[in-house]
Formats: structure tokens, C-alpha cells, sequence
DNA sequence: CTGAAAGCGCTTACAG
DNA sequence: CTGAAAGCGCTTACAG
């Protein structure tokens, strides 16, 4: 419909033909041509940068219909700054509790037209540190950092360049904001469930106590401990890493030392796995002989045999609250989204203390 | 050192300072001044685009030391057609088996300075298409697809654009490569091996119908039975969706129509762990009463009670594979990778048939 | 071996 | 309300 005015000058360069063998791929200046309008009036209309008559709107929309354009963001990131992208660092792609917090901060990143770049840290501050390195290099709008060990310094300094959002940490600064979960609480609604079973000799499995998270809920555990009254024995904690097999050394060197237990709280729900299995070698059965709960209520655990008890941490919510709130840093808001209580789901690995037990 | 030739005539613009407040950000253009040289000396000589003499490229290393210069990848991408990025499309972030996957994939790319850049097709078709438009619009060297339920045409489609590794498929095409694993191999290995231990009456819980890898893995199925001698009774199969509920599901209607089996094979190791719990949920013991055995290997079926036999489908290093499959695309070589060959991995949740099941 | 110049596809002051 | 122009930070023919 629009008189084409002159000669197309933008011939595709060999370059381009190679880029995009398929289709020429549509530019910018394709469409302000098609729609008789300056490149500045298509890209205003774009970006509701500016009020533009609805006469060329229309034109323009037209012209973008026509001929599939699709804005490039390299080129959005390059000239405006803003590459629709946020980086988010992850310890790793393969855990239960942090694949599933991915997913929560994808979906509510890509509703909004932004993009994720996962960068997994590998449990290591030196390889978070790199991460961030490259998620600035590749010009992201904002970075989220679940939990992991940079300093709160560190992470600071980066909220100078650009928007952070962390979870796991207690933290406010400029520019920044931590969806912090209460940690110590969920340990001690764990620890208390188990006291209320009647348990009174209370094994716990520690995270790597270089973990904010492990620190939390060993600090929670005592704290019901002492609260009900009763003596924190050392003999009865043991540390793993986080991971199941870790639960199965654990719970092998609580058994080989014969500290005497009737219930064992793990901090995550994998040690939690492991620890079950370890029992399970000795013919101990859960709850009858021993009672274990986790934390965090992995989608798995419910399929465990028994379907295992433990505190709820709601790892898809906590990634989609984490990019909720990345968003609202980018408006220029203030965020206030806030991380859903800790609470128990009881269901069938705890039972009541034997009477001999208690 | 290198003595300031003239003015420097790139003060930071308010945007630039604004998108790093922290640190300015050195470009390209600045080292060529440091340094004393062209811009396009120091492209160059990033890219080893071309022979420079030894003395100025000491003098290039100085000042990109010096101002810790760290190359633009957005630029990068516009000006050269390449981003050193790569997109994966999989099914999910929080799968266990993709998640290990994508893990691998991670692994191999990061160490050749390319980036991945995740998106999950939620088991859709359409979707899938979405998350390749975007992946093109981002400009990505290369597109690297886990299973998905495109069409082959469509992929062969977007192979004419940029490179293109699938895995799941058995397809050849220019500029794609098909890294395929033999999951009807597999699924005879696991139906023999039960045949071996003198199951006669074998249910079978298949996956999604839709996905390639389930209806594969019922063809290996059906092929070992019948090379045994045995009739397909279609009574003992069953879908499921490749997850855990899908599994009990499945479970529960095979005891409901009282279908009489004393072993089954699950599609995936997911599904194995459903079936587990509905045995369970029954009082019926594994693998006293029924063996199962699942498909996959995942790191957490080890942990299973009891641990669950299965066969070996290495998700980490499939990733690994078609990350290098990419690499090797991307330097214009023909890739050779191959998925290796699949594998009963033997456990605690088969058992000989009881004498009077067989 | 090395520069000057044009260009990648957009955005954004700057002027109407 | 709308253009022309400059610029984002690189790369790559094009000429020496």
C-alpha cells in the first residue's frame, strides 16, 4: 500500500544473507520505509517513547505486520542500554530446590519481555564472583543472585552498577533488595514438631556450615532445643553438604558413634533422602525405629518412601517473587514482595516416640 | 606509558555513566589510544583476526591489562554477527533429568567462552517455536534442541538460518546434527533383564504418547517380549506423563483392573518412583511382590527404597555431547559425537520372579 | 602489517 | 507530533 518512495538502499549485505539465510530478516529502517515514516517514529512507537498520531501508528503497525519485523535487542542493547535481559546466578542447574526457582523466575520474567541468563556459580564465591563478571560484559538489565557466598560487600558493589536482587539474606542497600526466608524459624517448627511427637534425643544434620542457610537452621534447631527446655548434645549433630549422599555419611557416623536418637532433622530435604537410606541399610525403619524430617519439601519428597515430612520452602514461589521484585527495581520502586512463612507439612516419616524413647 | 597523543575525545556520555556507575568501562576505542594503535588493530588482534607485529600486540595486552578492558558482547553480536551465545531449548528448568543436561551443557560451552542461553518449551509445540523466534531474535550462534516435540521439517527450517543440535532424533540435514540415543535399545535391555529373572507377566508404564522417546521405548519393549516368545497383553500397559504422579496413577489402575504382573518397567525413572509409592500405598513390598525397574539413571534414583534398577541414560553427559556436537558446527567441521550405548544398571528394586509367578 | 571508514540495527537528545 | 543526526562499541572489507 505504501508507495515506495526510493530505491531500497539497505541491499542485504552478504554478511547479513549469512546471518540469516532464511528469512532477510526486517529492520528497523525497513518498516519506517514501508510505512513512510522516520526510523526515530517507528522506534517512539515501539517503546511508547513519545505520543505519535494514530494515523502513522497505524502505518507503522501495518508495515510491521507485513513484513515480520521483530525489534533485534542486540542492537536495542547496544543503542539504548537496556538489553531486556537479567542475568540470574544459580549454584547449579542440576538442584531440585534451585532448577525449580529458575523456572518461577522465568516464567515471570519472560510475561514481562525479559529474558534470563543463567549462570550457575558451582557452590563456589571465585566462580559467583566470574559469573557476575560475565553478566555485566553481556550488559544485563539486573542481576538476581540466589543465596550463594559473595559477601554482602561484594554484592553491594554490584548494586552500584546495576539493580540486584538476592534471596537468603538478611541485607538493604541501595539499589538492592533481599528476599530474605526465615530460615531459623522453619528449623525450629521442624525441631518443635519432633518435640511434640514426643522425641526427645533429636539427631541434626547440618548443611555446609559455610552456607547462610545451614547457619539459619542450625541456629533455629537449637534455639527450640533450648526453648523446650533441653540440652543441645554435639554428639547428636553431624554435618553434611547438602546433597543425599552426604545425608547417608552423616547419618552412618550418628549411628557408628551410637549416639542414641529417636527422631533426626536434616537440613535439607535431600540429606533427609540420604539419611533414610542409610537407616534403611541398617534395617531401621522411619518413623517406626527413627523419625526424620527435611527442609525445603522438594517436589520429590512427596514420592519418597515414606512420603517424607518437612518445612516448606517454596522454591518456584521464592524465584518468582525473587523476579517480582527485580521488576519493580527496574520501574524505579521500591520492592515489597516478602517470602511466605516457614511451616510444617507433616506427612508420614515422622510418627510419635516410642515410650521407652522419650 | 604510551604517551597521550591528543585529547581524549570520548568523555563518558550520561547514558554510559548511568549504565556503570561503578566503573566507566573500558572500550576497544580506549585501548587503541593507550596502546597508541588503530581500533582495528586491536580487533585483531582480539579475534587473531589477522598477523600483527609482536611489539605493538605487547602494547595492546598492556593497555587492555591496565584498563581492564573487557570486550562488549552486545557490540560484538551487532557488528560481527556473532554473540558467542548459544540458545538451548529444553523442556523444563526443573527437571532432574534436563536440568543435568543443561548442567552438561553449561560445562562444555563456558569453557570455550560461549554462553548458553536457556528456555523451556513446557512440553508445547508451540512454545518450542516461541522459544526459537526469541533465541533468533537474540542472535545466537546456534541453537541446540533437547528432544521437543517440533517437527523435524520445522527444525530442518531453522537449520538453514543458524546450526542446529537436536538430540532424541535420528535425523540428518545440512548444518544440523543428530545426536540420538537408542532408547529402544534401552528398553529391551531393561524388559530382558526382567525377563531373565524370570518375570513372565511384565506391565509396562509408558510416557507421553506424544513424546518420541515414549513411543520408542514401548517398541523395545514390545520387541524384547516378543523375541522372548511372549504375547503383548495390552491389559499390562499403561500411560503415564514422565512424572511422578503420572507413575502412581498408572500404577493404581493396572491393581484396579486387577491386572496380574510381577514386575514392572516404567519409561522413566520418575514414573518408577510413582509406581513405588502406589505399591507401597498397598502394602505391597518391592521387590518381594513386584520389581520395578525405571529409565534414565537420575542421580536421585540411587537414593530410592529401595534403590531402583534402571538403565543408564547419562543426562549430563548428553549435554556435554551436544554442546561439543555445537562447537564442532560452529568451527564448519562435521560433528562425530555419538550417545553412548545405553545400559541396565542393576539395583535393590528387581528380584527374581517368586516360582509360582513365573 | 595497519588505518580510515563504513556499517551492524537500534535509541535519543536536538531541533523544529 | 516528527526528522536528521549522532552515537552505542565493535568488526570488516577496502586500501595501502
Amino acid at each position: 500500500m505504501a508507495p515506495p518512495n526510493k530505491p531500497s538502499p539497505a541491499a542485504p549485505s552478504p554478511r547479513a544473507a549469512s546471518a540469516a539465510r532464511a528469512s532477510p530478516a526486517a529492520t528497523l529502517g525497513m518498516v519506517a520505509e514501508a510505512a513512510g515514516v522516520s526510523a526515530s517514529t517507528v522506534s517512539r512507537i515501539l517503546n511508547g517513547t513519545a505520543a505519535v498520531s494514530d494515523q502513522k501508528k497505524q502505518a507503522v503497525y501495518d508495515a510491521i505486520e507485513k513484513l515480520g519485523f521483530v525489534p533485534n535487542p542486540v542492537a536495542r542493547g547496544l543503542a539504548g542500554g537496556r538489553t531486556l535481559s537479567i542475568g540470574v546466578v544459580t549454584q547449579a542447574l542440576d538442584s531440585p530446590f534451585y532448577g525449580s526457582a529458575l523456572s518461577g523466575i522465568e516464567h515471570t520474567l519472560e510475561r514481562r519481555g525479559y529474558s534470563a541468563l543463567f549462570v550457575s556459580g558451582q557452590w563456589d564465591a571465585r566462580e559467583e564472583a566470574r559469573c557476575i563478571e560475565m553478566l555485566l560484559a553481556r550488559r544485563v538489565d539486573g542481576i538476581i543472585v540466589l543465596t550463594g557466598r559473595l559477601t554482602d560487600a561484594a554484592l553491594q558493589e554490584v548494586a552500584k552498577t546495576l539493580p540486584v536482587v538476592v534471596t537468603g539474606r538478611d541485607l538493604v542497600a541501595d539499589n538492592l533488595y533481599a528476599l530474605d526466608f526465615d530460615n531459623a524459624e522453619g528449623a525450629r517448627l521442624a525441631t518443635r514438631h519432633l518435640l511434640e511427637l514426643g522425641h526427645r534425643r533429636i539427631a541434626f544434620i547440618t548443611g555446609d556450615p559455610n552456607h547462610p542457610d545451614a547457619v539459619q537452621r542450625l541456629a533455629g534447631y537449637r534455639s527450640a532445643l533450648q526453648r523446650a527446655g533441653l540440652p543441645v548434645d554435639d554428639r547428636l549433630i553431624e554435618a553434611g553438604l547438602f546433597h543425599e549422599e552426604s545425608g547417608v555419611v552423616a547419618m552412618d557416623r550418628l549411628l557408628d558413634r551410637g549416639a542414641a536418637f529417636s527422631a533426626v532433622f536434616a537440613a535439607n530435604d535431600q540429606m533427609a533422602i540420604g539419611a533414610c537410606l542409610a537407616l534403611y541399610r541398617r534395617s531401621l525403619r522411619v518413623p517406626t525405629d527413627c523419625s526424620v524430617i527435611g527442609f525445603d519439601d522438594l517436589s520429590m519428597s512427596s514420592f519418597c518412601l515414606p512420603p517424607l515430612s518437612t518445612v516448606r520452602h517454596p522454591s518456584h514461589e521464592m524465584g518468582r517473587l525473587a523476579a517480582e521484585a527485580m521488576l519493580r527495581l527496574l520501574e524505579g520502586q521500591r520492592p515489597d514482595q516478602r517470602a511466605p512463612a516457614p511451616q510444617v507439612v507433616v506427612r508420614e516419616s515422622t510418627a510419635p516416640a516410642a515410650a521407652d524413647s522419650t
